[in-house]
DNA sequence: GTGGTCTAGACCACC
DNA sequence: GTGGTCTAGACCACG
């Protein structure tokens, strides 16, 4: 698991860590039943306040994406995965749903911003094979 | 022009204020050399407090949507409508490029994203319209 | 509103506000709208560190009992009172279910709870009819 | 004697044991003179630390449920049932108390608390008896 | 004035 | 060792 936390890009340092858990559940680097670092521990790696940490898998809990073994640790509950992915996609389709409502406000035919979506599409479509090429070499 | 407030949204009264000025200048509601009300106006007809209207006066300043009269108060700066309108459009450019990163990211076909888009635009299309029609009535 | 604190129960401080807010709020004493006392202010007269208090109100939003309006304070969410209440039912059901569950277990015939529970019956009604009339003096 | 521990749940382990060991006492699964077994031996077959078992049988000797015999390891005390079963007849009596208490409280009258009593009755003796059916198949 | 975040350090129960 | 709670004090954005 990856996590690197950014203290000057105004979001949270404990929502950072929230998003980034839940990011790693929902892409399958964390599956259910793996015990993640104690606070004490990713406190100590990511050079940041337990308590911030604390908070961090507080959030987590409450969200059903993580749960406590007695004096054993946190682990990712079992579930979590499957809640994540939904969430995640759920989002994306929300912010989709919203940006396409914003460019008919303002003004756009849907060809306009049909045009637009596939440029972004191509562009990124680009970008990740070139960034997959990098990863195989 | 139509300015609506939710204090309990979390975003800042101010940057509520500021988004929709520059939209109604966007949008044409608002025209150069139009002046805008007073801040002790505003705040009087929003029941909120002077303080956060000059705020957002002043942030609208800075980017050069309102200026200054001396003694005589605030109009919308010749050429706001332009930079409004392209702000608009770039912002809304930044997001659909973001929102289509994160589907790919997320393991999204190009295919579904696709799909997702039109249906996004068809359900807005038919909303906006429907609104349109009432509006006529 | 009243609110007391023992903080010599077990129970976590900020979860006995959460609670007594809760009750307060299905109870009737504290009514859609009406705003509640600050952080500090809270703290300040139950003589108990901001922190703790700004970690109940947290827990309240979450569940959807109190809502910030920026920069003013926090007031009680529209529809809480009926989330509330019915959270509360619910809980005295599911209460009710395990005892009963419990006591069928440990080999009691239900005529045997059905007096018990006509026997608490009883008593609460005397003890509350007692208050009330206590109240009423 | 069959003890089953969820990590998970909140509840200490060992509390969890204290609870299962008494209810097996009182049910009579567990009788006066019986040996349990050895700290080590249960600490493997639960896969659970030994501190815990250990702290779980202390609890218990002081409860009176156990009595440890000098190099031979623990059993259950005479007497141990009778006050299992008072115990658990005590604690149902209490629970059932106030839950009444909760519900008037909470404004129910007692007919509607009645019901709700009759309801649970019913739907676990349901339970209980398809259960009993079970297992004698 | 308001809430929100973060740090530092302490204490506790549990395993 | 683990998580959970609490205190104290600081800083920030907002109104």
């Amino acid at each position: 698991m990856l996590i690197s936390i950014d203290p000057s890009n105004g979001i949270p340092i404990y929502e950072q860590i929230v998003r980034q858990v839940k990011f790693n559940v929902a892409s399958g680097a964390l599956v259910s039943g793996q015990m993640v670092p104690s606070v004490r521990e990713l406190a100590k790696t990511l050079a940041i306040n337990p308590n911030t940490i604390q908070r961090a898998y507080q959030v987590l809990q409450s969200d059903g994406v993580l749960e406590t073994l007695r004096g054993r640790g946190q682990h990712v509950s079992p579930g979590a995965k499957r809640s994540c992915v939904s969430q995640r996609l759920q989002l994306i389709q929300e912010r989709l749903e919203l940006v396409v409502e914003e460019g008919l406000q303002a003004g756009l035919e849907p060809d306009q911003l049909r045009a637009s979506f596939e440029g972004a599409l191509r562009r990124q479509a680009a970008g990740s094979s070139k960034l997959a090429d990098e990863e195989r070499t």
